[in-house]
DNA sequence: TAGTGGTCTAGACCACTTT
DNA sequence: AAGTGGTCTAGACCACTAG
């Protein structure tokens, strides 16, 4: 008859004495045996609530100095960078990927060091553009290293964008995320459909496994058209 | 003698097949039981192990179907809001905070929605300015709930900013945040000290509690000056 | 309905760090 | 030296769901 897990009953009480202020910065929690005495639980149930909670960085843990609340800040925020389909199908429109070019070339001094690569050294370069409807939603250039990405040169990626492929079939443990805004200047203005000087939403995109460079793709959005959005923590306080 | 912990182990394992394309996108793992003998461990270290993995999005777990290896997408990215002064600071520059202005307003439909409340009601609103030497690195527009703020009333945030006040200060569970990017208008452009149609990136962060509304605040910089990195995950395969 | 994951316990030992 | 968190075990029971 319990729904709740009893480790989940422990961090939501602790929660709510430090999202209401109950429990201030630096304020000590007692020890996990005092609190599995308090809760009637073990201690086992008690550690795992306040490690959830010290990974979310909600609590300090110190072995002999205790557990105390975290300082508070904005520091780290979960984006959903979308896939690119399903935003544009949510947004009621209508998706369609054009490849652009496909070809070996060389890429700049910044892509070949980004890619650990040296310079003049030919890779494969895809360009492509993904469609909402009437507008261009991205504007895609990306660089692959072949040599860490089986069988790449044998897809032409006409049909599937070179994303999709190489997220199922290269191998990778790292994608590492860079964004900024920037005015488009005439060519790439050009490219996604929009006015020269407008706003730019730019992610930069490295993809690697441990010191090997997979892919390195610049993603150009027109400002108007993508908001990134932090994941909502779902929060089950008062259910009202 | 043993340093990392096994469940640790148990996940570095598993963490390198998937990442090397050994185990597949949908490939099956052993059950709990099976692994703990491969490992020679209890089911509960595997257990914790496979848990964590799951809530990394690496894997998927259900009952009786057993674990299989996720879908790789780049859903969900970890993106560093960084605190002003510390950005400005990392950047060898001067840090600089400027309050504009400090009044009782009403805000427009728009943010009387967002902070649920009666369009015409006065709220607490905090313009202010954070300088990176001679230039403006943030334009902070503030629209502060003074019922849900307690004490907010007594502040003149001339000296500490808005958002640290109410980081340490207010109650609240949980920020929005809602990231794009636009062009410059001739007022913006006068507050940010930049060329009107510049590129800026915007963030829009929405304070709340449950149901109560905190603060909401809209943060512009410009363009060439932040960039957001996602954190990269720390991973410990080959430390070469 | 059988197999799998989800939770929980009681007890143990270790590692770290403050006192 | 002592108190705290970190890990681990063996065993147990429950909950879900695919077959």
């Amino acid at each position: 008859m319990r729904k709740t897990p009893l480790y989940q009953i422990v961090k939501d009480s602790l929660r709510a004495q430090i999202d209401t202020g109950e429990l201030m910065t630096g304020a000590r929690i007692d020890s996990e045996e005092v609190l599995a005495d308090a809760f009637g639980c073990s201690r086992l149930t008690v550690h795992r609530a306040l490690r959830e909670l010290a990974d979310e960085g909600l609590l300090v843990r110190n072995r002999r100095a205790g557990t105390q609340v975290a300082e508070r800040d904005t520091g780290g925020v979960l984006i959903r960078v979308p896939r690119i389909r399903e935003e544009v199908e949510a947004l009621g429109l209508a998706y369609r990927y054009e490849l652009l070019a496909r070809r070996h070339a060389a890429p700049s001094r910044l892509v070949a060091g980004l890619l650990r690569v040296g310079v003049g050294r030919r890779m494969l370069q895809v360009v492509s553009r993904h469609w909402a409807s009437e507008r261009v939603f991205q504007h895609e250039n990306r660089w692959i290293n072949v040599d860490e990405a089986d069988g790449a040169l044998d897809v032409d990626f006409s049909e599937v964008s070179a994303n999709d492929w190489l997220l199922k079939n290269a191998a990778y443990s790292c994608i590492d995320h860079e964004i900024s805004a920037l005015c488009a200047d005439a060519e790439t203005a050009d490219d996604l459909r929009v006015a020269e000087g407008a706003a730019l939403l730019q992610v930069r995109r490295l993809t690697h496994l441990a010191k090997k460079r997979v892919t390195y793709a610049v993603l150009m959005h027109p400002g108007d058209l993508l908001t990134l959005r932090s994941e909502t923590r779902a929060y089950s306080l008062n259910a009202s």
